[in-house]
RNA sequence: GCAGGAGUAGCGAAGUGGUCAAACGCGCGGGACUCAAGAUCCCGUCCUUUAGUAGGUUCAGAGGUUCGAAUCCUCUCUCCUGCACCA
């Protein structure tokens, strides 16, 4: 191989772009001629690792782009950063003993270097990194617009926790259930207060959108999958007879605090109305309800209350009620009392506070066994306007007790008839008899009659109150041995439940529906409640056989032939009738199957066929039909329908011998226990309604909507829209990331931090121990309240790094912008990015948080005139390089290959051209060191053309095929056709090599230089090309000059050599040695063969000759053979 | 199970109604150059047959549509990728 010294040539054009900044994008908008073109790439984490060729290949598929788009006149803008935040650079300094900041600016200055010997041709005035405080001081800024907005909150949520990394981890971390970094490390599941981001309020549009974007199918997919929409019914199913459980109803009131004058305003039927309106609704249903008035409101004595409330009956069926102070007055009577109750509500309740008059009251102790008492479970109500001493007493007691905790919204304020809009309170007292129903959600209400239960989420918040008296013990075990599964064999279970001992009331025909506990619910869809139907859900087949729980068909799949199983009739005389025979018993008996039209004819049979005391049934058209022979002869027929159930299911039996049950078995059920009606029963196919009342015989399809709207009217459900997709929990507990910029605030709650203090800046010292280094970091922690300037303590929580990815293609437009995040002129010009280039493992995560955060800032007014509604227009996914060993490159394995060791041996420009050439680059591939030599000698024979260039005045068929490559090789470029463009290149220097117009060749170079730029600099200023190549005009091609004909000849002549070569080589093979070619043509094709090129492409002194020569050599004739475009040809 | 994609020479990979099966690269075989090796250049590389021809097989498998199918349709098999007890 000739030894060129590649590193030089490529530093030495690498200074020089540099120098120039001829990769600066331009700001002023009247720069470009064909307007803007924003290419990106995902930016990476910057490992300490550096880069491998894998990354060359990813970056250089852009870098194509950015060069072609750039050359094409476009105003490019072209930037790179890094998403320097995150828990493998936390990880990787620990592990190095460095602090992440040093460590990961060294990896930055280490990538960009690496970057830029590629030869990218990135724009580095624009680059950002995600944890400089001048980019995630924005973060914070745009999470407090997000919280003003209520789009972001904080709610308690299980969570995925890995030991390891010592955080919690998002569900798509978490990879069968282990954690995606570890993967000898199970994920536990822990309960902690997170902040989320609403993205399920954007679910619909998220959804919907996917339609505009110019994205691979497969990710589009992927999203659609992930957003997972369903249409479908939310039916409400009462629970049964619950209320009567209770004995009766006790209402603690408040105090006014310590103004005396209010005392005798504090009586529970005036200043808080809502007691007495209670009372009152209590007193309809029959329910006991004592509201007792305590002594000296204004000033409360425990001891005195204490001595009030007990001449009140309490057992474990009573429901308490306090508010205000008599929360906290019921939670100290509990916990020092120590009686079981049935449930606990506490509305605003009071509690903590310094004062020792609180103190006496509420006592000093936090009576935490409370929870263990109360049977059902404990309510805790708060509002956005109540007192904040209140807010944070009920937010306590929640986080003690857990149960459910409501915050209402504005207009409830303390619950107080001055601010408690209307004198009623609904939601307490349907809490109280827990008449709320059981919502449950189904995309098939058609089955809705075929319910036989319900089963309720192990997980589910509510369960406890579901479970009937006697029952705990067996729900209680049951949960405890799913605790103890492991989290990776928790998918993996068998269906399993227990019965709750409570029934539901079925919502149309008000039978007693048994519910059950399921491992299989998944409690955060839906309501966490599903309708079993076994027969028509497999699932819920496999649930309903295992406990022996009823199985009713209401759909009969749609079938063209009668189904009709025969007893008492003999042999021979079915034998007449030209029925399908299925199947012959070992009883004699018969499953046969009838054509509808013979049915009648059928019907006669049996009649006349069957034995007195047997019974026939057969599938109609409409259902099915039963014809009975009584003993006595006597016939009697009927269709199965509700009113002939009982009737058939008594004849059956007294057939069978067997005595009639009390209670008759729906017909259809045991119809579907024969393995021949079966498959007409059992199945999830479509079919027409049987056994529904008054929706018998409409097409499952169609009583979808019948049945919701059944519901609807008697307001027992609705249509409703299920998605799949959750809020985002963006809460991280690690260090390094950005901090939340919010503060705990004793007098004034959860305050954002003013926005003139931000960046609220990570500690830069910190000790690494266990869990959140924020946590322990004195300095951050402690802080004032923005509110009442009283100490504070600060959110120790950072940010998932997809927060940071989710707009930082913004910043690149505006990066050293200190007042504002961006420009919004700068998003209407620039945005959105033409082409956006990253791997498919970003596919719903990145690219899904990237999309919501776009509309979310669209909704916030931060784009000007442009609305952007999607931030990436067209995405591609590049395939993965692998090493040559087809695995994945790592350390561990040894076979990453780096670019500096293969910029060395083959040169950069030989290695980017391999990268590209080996297949199309959204595809995986596999690194090869003999690949890349063909193209080093591709690379070789340019340079020694250019190296020997003398303008030639070139063919017009040189001409035509120049033109046609220009023109497909910018189409194969645009469309990321880089293998195909590839050989098109090749192949047109196959035939520029002959000698062309320098044009030609700087054309030839200018398309080469976006693959290979430095070695295309090198030639273009040996050919003294003007300025960079970099930034020439990209040829445009002549339609006129591509001349099909013309190379159609060309392919002939080219035929011919083939031709020629072939009679040589068979000649030789047999031994005769050879001499000369002659080439007889035809006249007017004699301009196309010239002997001088033919002797050289064939190898062989070639001499041609026109057919109507008559001087022309030819001795055995040949010439005769001649043909249009196939000229004879003789060997001698 | 659901969704998306793929299956073509020894390998990677083009071709997506006829002109045309296999461009291009790797590998392999032969030749030139060389004392030799490497590099480089040239030729060949589905089978049979042959003075450039003719014929045949073949595009995962089986059917079908069509005058004509690797290409369109149906079914089956295999592989990859993602999701998955989602009601």
């Amino acid at each position: 191989m000739k030894i060129i010294d590649f590193p030089a040539i490529e530093k030495k054009w690498q200074r020089k772009w540099e120098k120039a900044g001829i990769f600066k994008a331009k700001e002023s908008r009247k720069v470009g001629v064909k307007g803007k073109y924003y290419v990106l790439e995902m930016y990476p984490y910057p490992s300490a690792l550096g880069l491998h060729m894998g990354h060359a290949f990813n970056y250089s598929i852009g870098d194509i782009q950015a060069r072609l788009r750039r050359m094409q006149g476009f105003n490019v803008l072209y930037p790179m950063g890094f998403d320097s935040f995150g828990l493998p650079a936390e990880n990787a300094a620990i592990n190095a003993g460095a602090q992440p900041k040093k460590f990961t600016d060294d990896a930055i200055a280490n990538y960009v270097k690496q970057m830029k010997e590629i030869g990218l041709s990135y724009d580095w005035s624009k680059t950002l990194k995600s944890h400089d405080p001048e980019y995630y001081k924005w973060n914070q800024y745009f999470f407090i617009q997000f919280f003003k907005k209520g789009l972001a909150y904080r709610k308690k949520a299980s969570v995925n926790w890995c030991e390891k990394c010592r955080t919690v981890l998002a569900n798509e971390q978490v990879v069968q259930g282990k954690c995606w970094r570890h993967e000898d490390t199970e994920v536990e599941i822990r309960q902690l207060e997170q902040w989320f981001l609403k993205t399920t309020e954007y679910a619909e549009e998220l959804l919907k959108d996917i339609e505009k974007l110019d994205w691979p199918e497969r990710i589009k997919a992927m999203q659609r999958n992930w957003i997972g929409k369903s249409e479908g019914t939310e039916v409400d199913f009462d629970i049964d007879e619950r209320d009567k459980n209770i004995s009766n109803v006790v209402v603690v009131h408040g105090s006014p605090g310590l103004d005396k004058t209010k005392d005798k305003d504090y009586t529970p039927d005036s200043k808080k109305a809502w007691i007495g309106w209670i009372k009152k609704e209590l007193g309809k249903r029959e329910i006991r309800c004592d509201c007792p008035q305590m002594p000296t409101p204004w000033k409360p004595e425990y001891s005195e209350w204490k001595r009030e409330f007990e001449k009140i009956p309490i057992d474990e069926n009573s429901v308490l009620v306090g508010t205000s102070a008599g929360g906290g007055f019921l939670v100290r009577w509990l916990g020092e009392e120590k009686v079981k109750i049935k449930k606990l509500i506490l509305v605003s309740p009071g509690k903590v506070g310094n004062s020792d008059r609180l103190k006496e009251f509420y006592g000093d102790v936090f009576y935490k066994n409370v929870k263990d008492l109360v049977r059902e479970k404990i309510v805790i109500y708060t509002s956005e306007d109540d007192i904040d001493y209140h807010i944070n007493s009920a937010e306590e007691y929640n986080k003690e007790f857990g149960g459910k905790f409501v915050k209402f919204g504005k207009g409830y304020g303390h619950f107080t008839s001055k601010t408690l809009v209307g004198n009623d309170f609904p939601e307490l007292l349907d809490e109280i008899l827990n008449s709320e129903s059981l919502k449950v959600f189904t995309t098939r209400p058609d089955t809705l009659f075929g319910v036989t239960f319900l089963v309720v989420s192990a997980s589910h918040p509510e369960l406890m109150s579901l479970v009937a008296n006697g029952h705990e013990g067996r729900v209680k075990d049951f949960l405890r041995k799913l605790k103890s599964v492991k989290q990776e064999d928790l998918d993996k279970l068998d269906k399993e439940g227990v019965f709750t001992g409570s029934y539901a009331e079925h919502p149309l025909t008000g039978e007693k529906i048994p519910i059950w506990v399921g491992n299989f619910v998944v409690a955060g869809y839906g309501s966490g409640i599903v309708m079993g139907v076994p027969a028509h859900d497999e699932r819920d087949f496999e649930f309903a056989k295992k406990y022996g729980l009823d199985v009713r068909p209401v759909v009969l799949k749609s079938h063209n032939e009668s189904y009709s199983y025969i007893m008492g009739v003999n042999w021979r005389d079915i034998e007449k009738f030209d029925f399908k025979i299925i199947e012959k018993t070992k009883n004699g008996f018969f499953k046969v199957k009838i054509s509808f039209d013979k049915l009648e004819e059928y019907k006669e049979f049996i009649r006349k066929n069957m034995k007195e005391g047997f019974w026939n049934e057969f599938s109609t058209k409409d259902g099915f039909y039963f014809i009975f022979k009584h003993k006595d002869g006597r016939i009697e027929e009927m269709e199965l329908n509700k009113k002939t159930n009982d009737l058939i299911d008594k004849y059956g039996a007294t057939f069978n011998d067997e005595k009639p049950k009390k209670t008759p078995e729906n017909v259809y059920s045991w119809l579907a226990k024969n393995d021949f009606y079966k498959e007409l029963l059992i199945h999830s196919d479509s079919g027409f309604l049987i056994n529904s009342e008054g929706f018998d015989g409409l097409q499952n399809r169609e009583a979808i909507n019948h049945i919701t709207k059944a519901l609807e009217s008697k307001n027992l459900g609705k249509k409703k829209i299920e998605y799949k997709l959750r809020d985002w929990l963006i809460s991280r507990q690690r260090y390094w990331g950005t901090p939340i910029p919010m503060i705990y605030c004793d007098s004034c709650g959860i305050v954002p931090e003013l926005e003139r203090n931000l960046p609220v800046k990570l500690p830069e010292k910190v000790k690494y121990g266990k869990g959140n280094p924020l946590a322990s970091s004195k300095s951050f922690v402690e802080t004032k309240c923005p509110g009442c300037g009283r100490k504070a303590k600060r959110e120790t929580d950072t940010m998932d790094t997809f927060f940071d990815s989710s707009w930082y293609y913004l910043r690149y437009l505006d990066a050293k912008n200190k007042k504002k995040p961006f420009d919004s002129k700068k998003v209407d010009y620039w945005m959105p990015i033409n082409q956006y280039i990253g791997g498919a493992e970003h596919a719903v995560l990145h690219l899904i948080y990237a999309r919501f955060f776009t509309k979310v800032l669209r909704d916030l007014g931060y784009f000007g005139k442009n609305k952007i509604d999607e931030p990436f227009s067209r995405l591609f996914n590049q395939g993965t390089l692998h090493a040559e060993d087809g695995r994945r490159m790592s350390k561990s394995y040894g076979n990453v290959v780096l670019p500096e060791v293969i910029s060395k041996k083959y040169g950069m420009d030989a290695a980017r051209l391999f990268l590209v050439s080996i297949a199309s680059p959204d595809k995986n591939l596999n690194w090869s060191d003999k690949g890349i030599e063909g193209s080093l000698r591709f690379i070789l024979q340019v340079v020694d053309f250019a190296n020997n260039f003398k303008e030639k005045k070139e063919t017009k068929l040189q001409e035509s095929k120049l033109n046609r490559t220009i023109r497909d090789y910018t189409s194969d470029l645009e469309e990321f056709r880089y293998n195909l463009a590839v050989i098109k290149l090749r192949n047109l220097f196959d035939v520029l090599k002959e000698g062309c117009d320098k044009k030609s060749f700087e054309s030839f170079l200018k398309m080469l230089s976006v693959i290979c730029p430095h070695i295309a600099e090198e030639l273009w200023s040996k050919i003294k090309g003007k300025g960079f190549v970099s930034l020439a005009e990209w040829p445009e091609f002549d339609k006129e000059k591509i001349d099909d004909e013309l190379e159609e000849i060309e392919g002939r002549v080219e035929k011919t050599i083939d031709d020629a070569k072939n009679i040589l080589k068979i000649v030789e093979d047999r031994g005769n040695k050879t001499n000369k070619i002659y080439i007889y043509v035809l006249p007017n094709e004699l301009e196309f063969y010239d002997s001088k090129k033919l002797s050289v492409r064939i190898g062989k002194e070639v001499a041609v000759y026109s057919v109507s020569d008559k001087s022309k050599y030819d001795p055995s004739g040949i010439a005769k053979k001649t043909k249009p475009g196939r000229p004879g040809i003789y060997v001698e």
